[in-house]
DNA sequence: AGCCCGGCTTTAT
DNA sequence: AATAAAGCCGGGC
């Protein structure tokens, strides 16, 4: 049941690239999940999938964490990401330089989400 | 059915 | 810019 979505949310937080980021409401509308923002974090605490997926990359929409501040999580995520040459700042990144294709970056990350949706689509 | 609770989001102060 | 209040969607009881 659940199974399937948080499967699907996985699969659609598994195709962020490395040195980007998406927020949970991203992560749901591209899941097919409308605003079901908290059901992505939901599907993140749970996962248990064997290569874990890079939870770390999804960010609130403010660009700020979502785990509780000064948590152990949060630390550990804001250390990922910085290994991933993500800049985080004072618990914060900056949406509009690290957003995975919501912007107007580089627009090669397009092809990887369109093919993506595509096999989703079934 | 009804209520409470989330690694959220948006809108209004 | 920071905080508060209302939405939203599923899940557990």
């Amino acid at each position: 049941m659940q199974q399937h979505t948080d499967a699907l949310i996985l699969q659609v937080v598994a195709a962020v690239p490395a040195g980007r980021v998406a927020s949970y409401g991203q992560i749901a509308r591209l899941a097919g999940l409308g605003r079901a923002a908290r059901r992505v974090a939901a599907a993140l605490r749970r996962a248990n999938s064997q290569p874990p997926p890079p939870w770390h990359r999804v960010l609130r929409s403010d660009g700020r964490l979502g785990l509780p501040v000064g948590s152990a999580g949060w630390h550990e995520q804001i250390q990922r990401l910085r290994s991933e040459g993500v800049a985080v700042i004072d618990g914060r990144v900056d949406l509009r330089q690290y957003l995975w294709s919501g912007g107007d970056g580089d627009q090669s990350d397009r092809d990887d989400l369109d093919s993506l949706l595509w096999r989703l689509q079934e």
